[in-house]
DNA sequence: CCCATAACTGGGAGGTTTGTCAATTTTTAA
DNA sequence: TTAAAAATTGACAAACCTCCCAGTTATGGG
């Protein structure tokens, strides 16, 4: 049984229920990033569970239960890793490199989750909505604070979304390496009316290095561990 | 007999076979477009053709080949078509402009082959990179002019490739109008490093319309057709 | 117009997929 | 410890898939 993914480990002391129903979750992920939601079968990811085809449709009513329940577990995580990264953060320009950036580290410490969650953003819209509230939020504070001069409308904020999914694309597929996200929140500063040498020096900004991990470790527990390291 | 695909037009007057063939392809690139290239099967297509499944295997060694042809035949038109559009402009802020707006028309045009292009883009890396050889020309020119100010790396093409897929995936599901593309052209134009009145004033210029199809009408025939409408 | 040849048909073998269910094992709570 | 409840198994029906092939039909060069 090789370990776990990042489901499993968050129903590690749930009950047996939990359990399965997050290593099906896990081997979804799997497939899903590498064959997409349509080609990917139940009879694959229960194997790759290590269970019966039966035990799958103990836990899911069908495929469509299941990708909904990974994509949406993916999004929220992500978004929620994403915001507790920021929140002491009040500059705009400081806080759209950041998102961008962070994102990309994140999506890439789980590479099964960035594809899945790039697959999911172009096949779901509803979840590719949520996460750009997020964005429109920060875009909309740059204007405020006189940071940004583009106007801030629709077509902006998906083309923002876009030269981000393609970074996470080409980092995926191993064309770029981790200098990428860097140099794509510098091109994005430069289209949103920063000035190039600013746009440039924030973006390369060092950032603390960060990894994508559920914890549903008891809380007592997780403090104890921290201050090993 | 629902007419005509783009592929069937351009053999209208070939042989049987090619006829055949075409139809399939147009069938495929339909399905395809729906459903993506693992998801959809090979007898879906020939039903979609109106002929026997076997048929399907008399032109096709199997669904692979099918994918290849369509995709490939896909790119080869709208780059062909973009570049002869193209032929006498020479200034790169322009032609890059312009390549952005007029690849969204084209593939507004014939949106089956819009979406199509759009799974082929990120399923099949040779083809993606061919179109992106055009595309680093004409920044490579703009960097010559001293139109552009933004160092052209890898990355910095592939983010300006994704801003047009974005854009695309955005017209495809209906989301933006057609003003979008002048939108997309513009905050690339910024991002290059025109100044941001330049981009706009640009971006906007009008276009003179454009429609994909393939014409394979014998010269002649075709002129004396056109003054007609 | 004729007929060699190319194109097409549709049934079917052999495989995979989805979703169900009775039988069995594991968990849980009294 | 023990019995009821929950979880799991694996075989199976029905649908659908890919690819093949023997037989039929259509095409077009002589």
């Amino acid at each position: 049984m090789l370990a776990t993914g990042l489901f499993s480990n968050e129903a590690r002391n749930l009950g047996k229920s939990a359990r399965t129903r997050a290593k099906l979750m896990d081997a979804a992920v799997e497939l899903f990033a590498r064959d997409g939601f349509k080609a990917a079968s139940v009879n694959e990811i229960a194997k790759l569970a290590e269970m019966a085809n039966g035990t799958f449709y103990v836990h899911f009513r069908d495929k469509r239960e299941i990708v909904q329940a990974v994509t949406l577990g993916i999004a929220q995580e992500l978004a929620r890793q994403l915001d507790e990264a920021m929140v002491d953060v009040d500059d705009a320009v400081e806080r759209v490199s950041m998102a961008t950036r962070r994102f990309l580290d994140l999506a890439l410490t789980a590479p099964d989750w960035g594809r899945a969650f790039f697959r999911a953003a172009w096949a779901f819209r509803d979840l590719r909505e949520n996460m750009l509230s997020y964005l429109r939020a920060d875009l909309e504070r740059g204007r405020e604070q006189g940071a940004f001069t583009v106007e801030i409308d629709d077509v902006l904020i998906d083309t923002f979304a876009s030269m981000i999914m393609g970074a996470l694309f080409g980092r995926l597929a191993g064309d770029f390496g981790p200098e990428a996200g860097a140099r794509v929140a510098e091109l994005q500063l430069r289209m949103l009316g920063v000035p190039p040498q600013q746009a440039h020096a924030v973006a390369n900004r060092q950032l603390p290095a960060l990894s994508l991990t559920i914890a549903a470790l008891p809380k007592q527990l997780k403090s104890d561990l921290a201050p090993n390291r």
